[in-house]
DNA sequence: GAATTGACGCGGC
DNA sequence: GGCCGCGCCAATT
């Protein structure tokens, strides 16, 4: 059965991220089937609308951090904030520690 | 069709 | 702990 087109895949894995748990972007490339492929990861969900059905906030980078897309804007800070509503606990870098978070694939 | 760009990850120094 | 270079794929110009 062939793959699907374009980032469905990353989609998919980022739709079966539980809340108050967070992924990696290479987590979320390696989960769709192409490890290494992190920077294709984030750029799938740079390209996603906000309405999108796709828990974008719950995928960071290797860092436990929120990337900043472009500029510094209340994205950012939505994201984090969206994290804390589930549960995240993000320190006083919004960093989250990676180690208590980070979600366990089966 | 080629070149450029874009929310990264990891190994090495 | 921070900086450098390479790899990765798709969409856009």
């Amino acid at each position: 059965m062939p793959i699907p087109s374009g980032y469905d895949d990353m989609y998919a894995v980022v739709r079966r991220i539980p809340g108050g748990r967070v992924a990696t972007y290479g987590q979320v490339a390696a989960l769709a089937g192409r490890p290494g492929a992190a920077r294709q990861a984030g750029y799938a969900l740079a390209a996603l609308p906000p309405e999108s059905d796709v828990p974008w906030h719950r995928v960071i980078n290797a860092r436990g951090e929120i990337s900043a897309r472009r500029t510094t804007g209340p994205f950012e800070t939505i994201q984090a904030d969206l994290l804390r509503a589930e549960g995240v606990l993000l320190d006083d870098r919004g960093r989250v520690d990676l180690e208590r978070f980070r979600w366990d694939p089966p």
